[in-house]
DNA sequence: CAGATCTATGACAGCGCTGTCAAATCAGCT
DNA sequence: AGCTGATTTGACAGCGCTGTCATAGATCTG
């Protein structure tokens, strides 16, 4: 007896179709689950595929010519929550539609991302959603020539090469600037995290400011470092404004910053928003469970994640789709400030 | 002119071949870098795929018989951060290595499970990696069955089908008693989540359970709720708790749902750990830049993924791999037990 | 009941690539 | 020059599936 471990037990289409005594294009019909194929037949099928344990090739079956169900994914981070909840809403959407992402981290560096959008398109899959840190030249052209479907996800402040899924982040720091003044606000401060990597942060922060200049104010300090944002950060860095006579309001880079300042300020025995207020971005649950509520802007992540997997769904389908998506986001008003 | 727009600008081998004055084979070898090809061919052929615009097509590639570069993944959730942080690590290794990881995402539903290994399996993956939630029957006879490399993840307590990394959360919760109990604590209570999804959580809970029984004690209250673990949730069931005369230290099962207890009992304006002690785990960032440092265990998440990616690439290399790799815990003291 | 219309099934080619083995070229040495 | 062995290149088949088109039955119609 000689087996070929290869073949071994590797079952193949033409090997239910000769269990099930009938030719492979018919199993094929079955497996995709084709209207025109007899009920007697499908049973026959049926039966020898759960004999033989047969499982589906799906890389022939893209070869062949059917679509894939893959959908490229570039993201330049998973640590940071908020790129998880993108791609939870977009799993989700893409999951019940029979898709499946293949997933990239770009870190937030050009060439990586370049490299992965050529890496990931050599699977031939259906879509590709980004989050965009630069996209070289390069990429664009890739994006442009492969005549598959791309959304951009995250901010929508910029021109799409397809489509763009997202928030303005810029709308999102003037709202919150405007809110703040109306509150009566006058003094305010900055604190930020890595500025070269999250462009979106930036751009918040651009917006915020230029709302404050409408009204003749601007920032009285900005403390930044070159790192990735986080809590402890966020209280390292408030710890520092604080020590040097602070302003009324901290504006922070997002949420995970702003709950480190809210822990700075309370283990120093400060009352918020009375000693110092406090405003961040992103409207994550833990901020809003706080003992004091952050005043933040919800900026309803998985709902990008799903609605750019609604927009693929809907271009395979044939359907129009929309070349710009605003999800939108809300001024949670929080106790903070 | 007629334009076949299916084949309009899809570049394949051919054409590349064609380009450089080389065959298919040659061209081949270039791109995937092998050794027997002179210089001179080499840059003729480079220049040529520059020219054409040349993507490879992996697809192609894995069917002729050459490995797949990807990576199928399988995760119960992605909103807790803790498999997002899994899963960082993870593709941190596998990236690094060349990999792709391919996502699905079963949400505690054991038939999702079992149809998302088939599905993955579909595309003939390199290898598996699965937190997992359940395992029918049918799932690990498809496990046993493809003969690739699987690595299951988090909890080291069960016996793998193939390899496991992770950590034993029976000690995990064994050992938080023990330092509890050895703090002088009598006096404990437990809150917790969806008990029946998360079944490490439980197996925490056991853990700790079977360390007071060892010395004559056991929870006096328990709180749970049929929901995922969140901040709010460890919030709500605390103050059900404290309305009803607490026990002097409460363990959580998360960090998550710890916070919650914190922020309730901050909001109360209660003292912790004076008035009531607080556990928690999984040593999240933000517990430990809490006001009052969360006592908790940190379970390394992010090197559980390197470590599975380690796995799998070892395996693929011929290298020995371990069956069970335990990458320990670390208790946190912090401040609030 | 011949002819028209559907329905169910199958034969065949080919997707783009790589493994295998053979051929051609080149360098090194007597 | 003639031979050996190493290096470089290529021809060919086939991975497992599906699109296309053809065919055999089944059903209908007047």
């Amino acid at each position: 007896m000689k087996i070929d471990v290869d073949k071994a037990d590797r079952v193949t289409l033409a090997d239910v179709a000769e269990a099930a005594g009938v030719s492979e294009i018919t199993v094929s019909r079955v497996v995709r689950g084709m209207a025109n194929v007899s009920q007697v037949t499908v049973s026959k099928v049926e039966e020898a595929i759960a004999r033989t344990g047969y499982v589906r090739n799906r890389l022939a079956g893209a070869m062949a010519g059917a679509v894939s169900n893959q959908i490229a994914v570039i993201l330049p981070s998973l640590s940071n929550s908020v790129f998880a909840d993108v791609l939870d809403g977009l799993e989700a959407r893409l999951q019940s539609a029979g898709f499946h992402s293949v997933l990239g981290i770009s870190n937030y560096d050009g060439d990586r991302e370049a490299q992965l959008i050529e890496s990931l398109l050599g699977w031939q899959p259906a879509g590709l959603v980004i989050a965009p840190t630069l996209l070289s030249d390069r990429s664009l052209r890739l994006l442009e020539r492969g005549r598959l479907p791309v959304v951009e996800v995250m901010d929508i402040d910029r021109d799409p090469a397809d489509m763009v899924v997202g928030i303005s982040h810029r709308q999102a720091g003037k709202s919150m600037a405007y809110y703040l003044i109306g509150r009566g606000y006058r003094s305010f401060g900055y604190v930020g995290h890595d500025i070269e990597a999250d462009h979106r942060a930036t751009i918040r922060r651009d917006g915020f400011r230029a709302a404050l200049q409408e009204n003749g104010l601007d920032f009285e300090t900005e403390a930044r470092a070159d790192e990735e944002s986080s809590v402890p950060l966020g209280r390292r860095l408030t710890g520092q404004i604080l020590s040097d006579g602070a302003p009324r309001l901290l504006y922070f880079s997002n949420d995970d910053m702003a709950m480190g300042g809210l822990f700075e300020a309370m283990s120093r025995g400060l009352q918020v928003p009375r000693d110092l207020a406090l405003a961040g971005f992103n409207g994550l649950q833990i901020g809003q469970s706080a003992p004091v509520a952050l005043t933040t802007v919800e900026s309803h992540r998985a709902l990008i994640g799903q609605r750019a997997a609604e927009q693929l769904i809907r271009r395979f389908a044939g359907e129009p789709t929309e070349r710009r998506v605003d999800v939108g986001f809300t001024l949670l008003p929080g106790e903070s400030a």
